[in-house]
DNA sequence: AATTATAGTGAACAAAAGGTCACTTGTCAA
DNA sequence: TTGACAAGTGACCTTTTGTTCACTATAATT
């Protein structure tokens, strides 16, 4: 009789739902993946639709958490080589913490189907980061370690191919180390178009 | 009693995996759509699953097409101001015609369910686009319109931002004309990065 | 004109889906 | 000790799903 059920219950539809969709997700094998029978899930959720929705509030105010407050820890990177690794830093930890991975899988497979998924993907693939990397890059202009230019065009320009390889591992998951290499000299290539020498 | 009805099938079909997904879909509601009942569909598909495989038989072979014959027709630009315009244009048609749109949906709502949409999804999302952009590049250096460089890395970075914004687009339909500014707003400046005044 | 293949209908079916409910069991508070 | 409540079970219900099949009507073939 584990408190900690509902919690559970979530994290597995993540999964599932990450894995199948919403609609390829039944509520039998949902329970089962955690030792129980469908009945069981009722006990803390209405309907497999209140499991989305719950879970789509917490990707929310999880997001919101990570991005939202903008500037939450904000670390301008004093050099070029730093805003590297950097960069490195953060595509890794998007890419291998399964969560983060889930995350991004439902909301590509929702995302056409319910608004709430839609606007968190746009916030996920493309404005979220591009804003970040758009505070970044203009502070590292002040600083003189990038040209000027427009920083938010500067932060699309680098965020969307990074964000495209990312894509490219949740899809190919064997192919990562390929991608990771890939961002890598991505990144390096633009630190030459755009930095400062 | 209409000698096309299978090719309408499968129309009917990219419309509502493209919406629904494979999963979400129904037979009852795809005859329904074409004005007849579930079991005349029988008749010319085996089950939903042969509809599916015909749908990406026909989707892979159209891509090969388009794509697959590199040097189908491939237009060098000679001046800068023609590379711009041809990528509006190319762009204008990958978001307005209608069977495109709904072919990159199903690719990205089926690409973890089905191996040969996994492919597909990364042909048309990433690799297909950027060798082209490769191509196109690669021939703009040798008549000196664009700065040295590694075309492969610079299609790269020219293709996956633009193919971010059609994804957005995709996504939010009704933000398509900010997406397209913000597309030549890019290639603009991507021109003024890596183009030979 | 007779026949045959093709396209389509409607009823029926089995399986799987989401959901409900009466019931049991373990935990904690009074 | 007792009572209340939360957590979990198993049987059951309804709807929806993909699929089949005997049948009809039309168009093409002999």
């Amino acid at each position: 009789m584990a408190k900690d059920t509902k919690e559970r219950i979530l994290m597995a539809a993540l999964d599932m739902f990450s894995k199948k969709g919403y609609e390829g997700t039944n509520i039998r094998e949902l329970a089962a993946s955690l030792g129980l029978v469908k009945s069981g899930i009722y006990k803390h959720y209405e309907s497999k639709k209140d499991i989305w929705n719950s879970l789509l509030d917490r990707m929310i105010a999880y997001y919101g958490e990570r991005f939202g407050s903008v500037e939450h820890i904000l670390p301008v990177p004093d050099s070029l080589e730093d805003f590297f690794s950097m960069t490195m830093r953060m595509v890794n930890l998007t890419i291998h913490v399964e969560q983060i991975v889930k995350t991004r899988k439902v909301l590509t497979l929702e995302q056409y189907q319910d608004e709430r998924a839609r606007d968190l993907a746009t916030k996920h693939f493309l404005t979220g980061l591009t804003e970040m990397f758009g505070r970044i890059l203009s502070r590292m202009m002040e600083k003189g370690l990038i040209s000027r230019d427009d920083p938010e065009m500067l932060a699309f320009a680098y965020a969307t191919p990074i964000s495209a390889l990312i894509h490219l591992c949740d899809r190919e998951p064997e192919n990562t180390e390929d991608a990771i290499r890939k961002i890598e000299a991505f990144s390096r290539h633009f630190i030459v178009t755009y930095g400062v020498k």
